[in-house]
DNA sequence: GCTTGACCTAAACTTAGGTTTAGGAGCTAA
DNA sequence: TTAGCTCCTAAACCTAAGTTTAGGTCAAGC
């Protein structure tokens, strides 16, 4: 049995954020000793789950709706599934973007490295980029072109 | 020279959040005609940087900060190269923390097949992880074990 | 016996990133 | 000439995910 500032150090939250959680159902069955929550290796299973779910972005009322068919026992079984796999979905499209950033971000540190040494970015505004090394050349075209000429 | 909603077709932005962008001071050159916004090339390329450096998660705050340092000119570049550097650092971490996710929920999804093939998951719940597919104890390793014992 | 610290609730407040609304201008096609 | 677009501003409104505040209980240690 763990009290909420075990939980909350346990897992880096706020006390006062898994008070809210609590609040909005992501809780049900935890215990009570005195009107004190008392979670237990169940609830610690359901915060690994909770923080998972949030990191790839799901909000708390999806969290609470997959908690609730937990309760609810079998019948939910293919809903959970389903959830799971869009889920799946919204991260691979999510890495995929992070990886759409990460090329221009690439492109700038080339960028801005180079001005550093130079003193000044005054000749690389206008660049041709065909005299760029091609990995260089290759981020830019990356990071530029297929979001503008795929409209 | 293009119109707000020509920008908003483009980028898949809505006019109003175009318009919050420049009240923000996002688009500090944008020319005007008779009141009207004219985006140009220069206009186009902000954007474009804009909304990789949202989908990597910075704010409008410090991407407006950013845009001052391009206005400030050459004595800003060693600025601007550390902060494109911290953004690549922060894309690596939640890319991590999504891989992270994503093993969870891979094993969620093996959960909930194997659920749905036995039409419940009475017999699942207190598994012994040793007796699960070496691929699926990993999964099941990697999103249980590190976080909880690296506290 | 009193203070300190961990716990509790309810309710107000905060912040970011927009959206919505209200009111108005200017072009154009029927 | 009037309806329908696209544009404009200012200001109110919205939502999620907490945080903060105010007021209170209870046990432990000095």
């Amino acid at each position: 049995m763990y009290s909420i500032g075990e939980i909350s150090d346990k897992f880096n939250l706020t006390v006062s954020a898994i008070r809210y959680y609590d609040k909005e159902g992501l809780f049900p069955n935890v215990k009570r000793k005195n009107g004190i929550r008392q979670f237990d290796d169940a609830d610690v299973e359901s915060i690994l789950v909770i923080e998972c779910l949030k990191k790839s972005g799901m909000q708390i009322k999806e969290i609470k709706q997959f908690l609730d068919w937990c309760n609810e026992g079998d019948s939910t079984i293919e809903k959970r599934l389903q959830m799971f796999e869009n889920q799946k979905e919204k991260i691979i499209n999510q890495i995929d973007e992070l990886q759409d950033a990460m090329n221009l971000i690439n492109y700038k540190c080339w960028y801005y490295n180079e001005a550093s040494k130079r003193g000044t970015d005054r000749d690389l505004k206008n660049i041709n980029i065909n005299i760029l090394p091609e990995q260089i050349k290759e981020l830019y075209i990356k990071s530029h072109n297929i979001k503008i000429s795929s409209k």
